[in-house]
DNA sequence: CGGGTTTGACCGGCGC
DNA sequence: GCGCCGGTCAAACCCG
């Protein structure tokens, strides 16, 4: 990915001559502080994404070659179903030794992403707003983690035939790993906006102590994890917009979440309406 | 009452 | 064929 893919720069078009209140021309700029810093954050972020693709690469491919050196033909019919699915492997997974470790129980449907959440450590709900809406349809206790993993379905099924599941690490506790299935034919339909309230939503019929997760910037630090098993350049250019397209709804959703921002940006908004109209 | 969650039952794939 | 396991279904329940 090219470090300077997502331009993230806010441009509120103010107008210099505009009478604006003291505090908010204050807020704006520190606000404005903030965006550069997170801008420079992702910048780097998206260099060491690059490094570690690359290093992945490499790894797989040299990987490869020794195994088709060393493969006798019984071990290369058992790894038949690994190698054909490869040709499907758009999915996404984790970077850690877990999964690389599992890397034959991947799930090789076109469309699978997963995305590691951190949470607090006092908050167990299986619930991850990344705006879109959900509807639970299940819940199981899987034999190799004790915690239970969640299933959901697009609250706009059976047209939209995206699924996820979201269960807790067996490592960290406080990290939701959320697997998604498919894409979503559709936009975000209750928007990022919604997210300014969405903390007190809490699902029907879940505990109250419980609460609703936001990977966000703020909540100490997200995971991210992307598809680095794929090195194929076919495969790239998919993936960046997808990366992309994911950075933009994480920097969307941190920011429609700070209340500041939101006040800010309302008050931009109006002040320029007003302005259009007098 | 409608929309959502919970949870036990059921189903199908897979390994032995 | 059998048992295990993950995924899904659907009735019961909850809540605004």
């Amino acid at each position: 990915m090219e470090p300077t893919c997502v331009d993230t720069s806010l441009n509120l078009n103010l107008d210099p001559s505009m009478p604006m209140d003291g505090d908010l021309v204050e807020e704006l700029r520190r606000l404005s502080c903030e965006n550069k810093r997170l801008n420079r954050m992702l910048t780097h972020l998206c260099e060491s994404y690059m490094v570690l693709q690359k290093q992945l690469s490499q790894f797989i491919n040299t990987n490869n070659n020794s195994d088709h050196h060393h493969q006798d033909p019984l071990d290369q019919s058992r790894k038949r179903k690994v190698s054909d699915s490869d040709k499907y492997n758009a999915e996404c997974s984790s970077i850690t030794e877990d999964s690389l470790k599992k890397h034959k129980d991947f799930n090789f449907s076109p469309k699978v992403s997963k995305v590691l959440v951190k949470t607090e450590a006092s908050n167990n709900s299986l619930y991850v707003m990344d705006g879109y809406q959900w509807r639970k349809y299940g819940q199981k206790v899987t034999r190799d983690n004790p915690s239970p993993r969640a299933y959901f379905r697009c609250s706009f099924a059976p047209s939209c035939p995206v699924k996820k599941k979201v269960q807790r690490s067996l490592e960290d506790p406080t990290i939701l790993v959320t697997t998604y299935e498919g894409e979503h034919n559709h936009g975000h339909q209750r928007g990022e906006i919604s997210f300014i309230s969405s903390q007190s939503q809490t699902p029907k019929g879940s505990s109250p102590v419980s609460s609703p997760t936001t990977p966000t910037i703020r909540s100490a630090c997200p995971t991210v994890t992307l598809d680095l098993v794929n090195s194929e350049l076919v495969e790239e250019s998919a993936q960046k917009s997808s990366i992309q397209q994911f950075l933009v709804q994480q920097m969307a959703t941190s920011l429609t979440r700070d209340p500041n921002f939101t006040i800010a940006l309302a008050s931009a908004i109006s002040g320029k309406i007003l302005d259009a109209k007098w």
